[in-house]
DNA sequence: GATGAATGAGATTTCATTCAT
DNA sequence: AATGAATGAAATCTCATTCAT
């Protein structure tokens, strides 16, 4: 397990039972993902755990230490997630392992919507600690994934090989990340109720995706 | 000019000459497109503008007053800009008025990032008073005014009757928001720097989209 | 009258009448006069004063701002009393005038025991912001105002042209010095009770060394 | 050596590797000189030692307690340094131990010079524990160290029965004194830098106060 | 005897808001 | 209508100290 943080600091967090660590992430990201950076209170925090406000100060050192702590820690729980789908699915086709990597994700955010929020935060609040670095970081994760997936495929012969293998992932990460955050911001929908049952809609629109790309999407 | 506010309070800044009025909405939608709501600091906003704290309150009362105003006025402005878009464009094809519309939504950011920024902060930050509201009228904005040219398209028999158009436009709704994000957020494009030049990707993709509309988007 | 403060903050301070003025400089005084730079509290300090904890802050920014302009304004109060002296003896003789402005610098630490207090600050905090800039113009203020009064003396004949005016200076300006130490700081005189009375040892001493200087230091 | 704290709790530090305890005392000593009574972390202190903030707080119960024994402690240190200098000049005259004794007091404090800054600290502190004790007790020993010596030289001969030896001690004292303290502070000679090479200004200007002491210092 | 997690009071500083002038 | 001084609650963060292990 790698450290987020200096490790002085860091360590002592790591030093406490994993239940109270859990616990402690967990309120910390509730506030982050709702009140964002800056609304979100070390108070609130510590009056919620119960604990004293000077024993957060020694995990992490300031606020911004914990929000990193607190992002990166997410971040890694997306990452093994996603890595359990991929090893779950390689021997389906392109088209059933995006769908089902779009599926575990939203999954995953309808069973941690605060950790999708946490990211939603990135992409708004220019004032958080290192927000560029982690916010390049996460999209060339995502679109590293996806551009395997395709490789994949490319080697299997499923897609041509005058498919531009970057366009190809930009878009479908581009589009999968929208529905996925349609699951996460209410109205998002405009109230039409669109995703609240089944995902058919999305998925068909995903395999639709799948043929565009091997049909038309040329290199330039 | 319709008034967005109590009006005892905004009659004030409306009083004022237009260029006070323009330099104090741009200070402030800079400040919450930059730091969002909670981080934007008022403080901060007067200093910028060498007005006195009192004005500002005088004019939108509290600070859920001032970013109200503020968003509403944005809101005002794209709808303007896209109700000339619309406009403009009345007799060419779906394609090319879906095109058009994204290019010109494309360049309204370009012009005015803040505004953009301002929207994402809606996303995220449950704090923001009026938030849903705001949100709904928003993204049900954004889907009629695709959805009537869709319609229209429907009614000129580009569109075949089968076509779905609530989900249609939800399609095209979140797909085309997705872009405009890239244009707003730094490293959405994980580097690749696929939005730098012109647009010839996303707007062949648009057009791919279409046909996948009217080809394969049946009701359910 | 100088400003001594970035403009903003200390022009709200010297707006205040100025008899609130005196009161939160000498209640700020004597704080770090008795605490240190680093012992002094500002919330001593307001409630001391009865005012807002804020309202200090819009005065004067931060406890770095403050300690600096009480510093400077204790300064300008010094230079002032001196400079009255050296005015008012401008016709007496070498001796007559240092004796005078020692009795003045010891009047005046009995009236004012906490800006010695600061200026003792000065001289063991480190931390103490800008201190070296503080100390160095403190030092060169008062070394050349003894010089100037030698330079009167030599060239009223009083002094011989090989006189060092350097070393004169310096070492006039370190014994007077601390005499005035051993007024502001209990316990120096080590309970001897030496400088409760009248002056007269230390003002024949310094008699003595106008003697020793005219009759011995030589340039080098 | 004596125990300078309640037994139960310096008898631990005292039973440490003498190795250790002066580690400990050197960096405790550095952090007082720098930062002041009130600046000093006793956090700070434990980082830069490496050893747990409980093991200092069981070797000497309080902040307080801890700063005694390092002042004591120094103090000792500055007694056995002056004792052996005294001890080596015995059969000296007068104006050469006085010299040797600065000398030796320039080098020491060159040689520690946080421990004149932490003697520094206590003339303008207040607000430290026993200080009006520690201040007293240091100011007696130095003041009888001096008279000591013009007693010796008495006896001898070299000083006549009329001098005043409590003036002189103190005179003596008060000007040595002040040399020393412009060893430690910069800036206190205003950038003329006397100081900085031998001492031969000084070491005359000693001589010069001799023999003032012996024709003119009067009993009165 | 050493450790370092836990504590909560108190530090400095910022904030939105009020209101007399 | 405009000002900006006054406010005090709440923010982040540091501190000396305790105590179970």
């Amino acid at each position: 397990m790698k450290l987020y943080l200096a490790q002085t600091a860091a360590e002592r967090f790591l030093n406490l039972p994993e239940e109270k660590q859990e616990r402690i992430l967990t309120v910390a990201s509730e506030a982050f993902g709702q009140k964002g950076y800056a609304g979100a209170s070390i108070n609130a925090i510590v009056n919620r755990l119960g604990i004293a406000k000077g024993s957060l100060f020694q995990y992490f050192g300031t606020k911004d230490g914990l929000f990193r702590f607190v992002f990166n820690h997410a971040l890694h729980k997306v990452k093994d997630y996603l890595r359990d789908v991929r090893d779950a699915t390689t021997s389906s086709d392109l088209s059933t392992r995006l769908t089902e990597t779009f599926l575990a994700g939203a999954r995953f955010i309808r069973k941690h919507p605060l950790i999708y929020k946490l990211y939603l935060q990135l992409l708004t609040d220019d004032s958080i600690p290192f927000r560029n670095d982690m916010l390049l970081s996460l999209r060339q994760y995502s679109l590293e994934y996806i551009r395997s997936l395709l490789e994949d495929a490319r080697d299997r012969g499923e897609l041509g090989a005058h498919v531009d293998m970057d366009k190809a992932a930009f878009m479908l990460d581009a589009v999968m990340d929208r529905f996925l955050q349609a699951q996460a911001v209410p109205h998002m929908d405009a109230g039409l109720g669109l995703f609240d049952g089944d995902m058919n809609i999305v998925v068909s629109w995903i395999e639709d995706m799948v043929v565009m790309i091997q049909k038309g999407l040329k290199k330039t």
